[in-house]
DNA sequence: TTGATACATCAATAATTCTTGATATATACT
DNA sequence: AGTATATATCAAGAATTATTGATGTATCAA
């Protein structure tokens, strides 16, 4: 199984995560799943920008979404943290085009 | 010792990262030492262009330079990547305020 | 010392991304 | 049905970042 991400992929994921209120957000989801209701008390933050990080990160696929009711519960998606994770160490040992997860 | 980054330090990392140039720049470097002009022949890019982006990566601390002659070398701080890598391990197991490396 | 090479920096513009306030949509409650 | 709540989306403007072509600076070679 690999944990290999292209790198648009892996530049998407890093575009998601190099800002400071989608950091906070992904901070405070990093504690658990949370609606939008939740992370505006969390950091008193306008709904609407909060809406726009959501989405960003959403598309990037560092967060999903599921819907109950009249809210939506935004968690983590760890894989694309550690498909990232992976991405970097390659980076770093310079075998970002090799298919084996190398040294 | 530890490889933990503060959040600006992952921040500016992650920007730096997060662009196509900049990481077409970062991948040969992770070949080698490469000067400037060996990037522009690499890349075909215009080097007021390359120098902008490696001083991007430069004040990042994701590359260093050193001089010899009429040239520059730029080199990949596997250090800061390694910090990073394990900043990204620290968000996604929900450690990252927590001193020790974690799980 | 003149000319060429390697690189950095700058100013102007272009492009992208973020913020704000307003409006839209869907769900639930009465 | 009517109202309130939760969230998404949109348009305009603000802010940030990237591109371009030009100029500046240091080093070397003839």
């Amino acid at each position: 199984m690999s944990t290999g991400v292209a790198n648009e992929k892996a530049i998407d994921s890093l575009k998601a995560l190099a800002e400071p209120i989608r950091l906070e957000i992904i901070e405070s989801l990093s504690t658990g799943e949370k609606c939008v209701c939740d992370l505006m008390q969390e950091t008193g933050l306008a709904q609407s920008k909060i809406s726009f990080h959501l989405k960003v990160l959403k598309e990037a696929g560092v967060i999903t979404d599921r819907q109950s009711g009249r809210w939506v519960y935004y968690q983590l998606d760890t894989r694309t943290l550690k498909s990232l994770q992976n991405w970097i160490k390659k980076l770093r040992k310079g075998c970002l085009n090799e298919a084996a997860s190398c040294e």
